[in-house]
DNA sequence: CCCAATCGCGTTACAATATATCATCGGAGC
DNA sequence: GCTCCGATGATATATTGTAACGCGATTGGG
């Protein structure tokens, strides 16, 4: 099962987690990304670097290529502020940025809502199947497409 | 473990079972369909639309838009005979078209070539812990993204 | 036989996602 | 001040994916 002992961040405190881990990494926590950060982060569903792009342009009040925010939107991959979500070609703010995890995603079909699960184990299992057929410093990518509880019950 | 009783075709015998199953599902196997699952199956990694279009088209000596190539490969995925690779934006075929599993792709970043492994033991987990967070009819994605033995070796 | 309905496919246009390239700007260190 | 370098801007382009509409072949009913 799954335990979380660390905290789960949000808002101004999250910001700061994520400013503290950046830094950490020689990064510098300029303007402009904790402008990225804060559209991601206003996100309650993974938005896409064009809707981030959106969102900061109009917090900020001046234009905000897409570009700008793939850079940035990559540089946090890589340092666990943000994770991709492939099968939705999307990014999620990392609520505990500080923690590695591999970690599992369930998106709705239906309303996109997207939640995230740690499951170490079940992770573990994975890597070991791979380190099996010769792969190694493995990415899992794990992710189901579904219908959640909510959707499922308003749609039948 | 898995555990693969049935047969992995190959070559004409692949492309049979996919026209039988596809005829099954009461849909016609044309020689579009035809010439585009040949395409597919010609890769020895996960290809893009365009790449199998391309390839289709000069096997064809005519051309054949990204369009219909993305209409035949929708319908394939959803009667079993392809899979798409959501981390690559690509598709392979699928060597056994008659079982159902949900699949583990190991996929190279390095050399791009792909294996393909069933483990039902661990996609029972995944959807298991899906259920439990009230998620219904789920696909499960399982993808590792990582370095292929071969590539690990000559690369150091 | 003819008509209508359906299906596969072509064609064009377009939207969405992602990357490449080069210019510029501004701070850190000398 | 000057230089270097990382961050960002601007522009262009590549790649991936959909939408809309029409044509032609097939099929089933009259």
């Amino acid at each position: 099962m799954a335990r979380h002992d660390h905290r789960l961040h949000e808002g101004e405190a999250l910001r700061d987690a994520a400013r503290e881990r950046l830094t950490d990494q020689g990064e510098q926590w300029t303007g402009m990304r904790a402008a990225v950060f804060d559209a991601l982060a206003s996100f309650d569903k993974p938005a896409s670097a064009y809707d981030v792009a959106e969102a900061a342009s109009k917090a900020e009040g001046r234009r905000i290529a897409a570009n700008s925010v793939y850079r940035i939107l990559d540089l946090f991959v890589g340092a666990n502020l943000a994770r991709r979500v492939e099968s939705a070609n999307a990014y999620v703010a990392n609520k505990h940025p500080e923690c590695l995890h591999d970690c599992i995603f369930l998106i709705c079909d239906s309303c996109g809502q997207t939640v995230h699960v740690d499951d170490d184990a079940l992770s573990a299992s994975i890597r070991k199947a791979a380190a099996e057929a010769g792969f190694s410093a493995p990415r899992p990518v794990i992710e189901v497409r579904g219908t959640c509880g909510e959707c499922e019950r308003s749609a039948g």
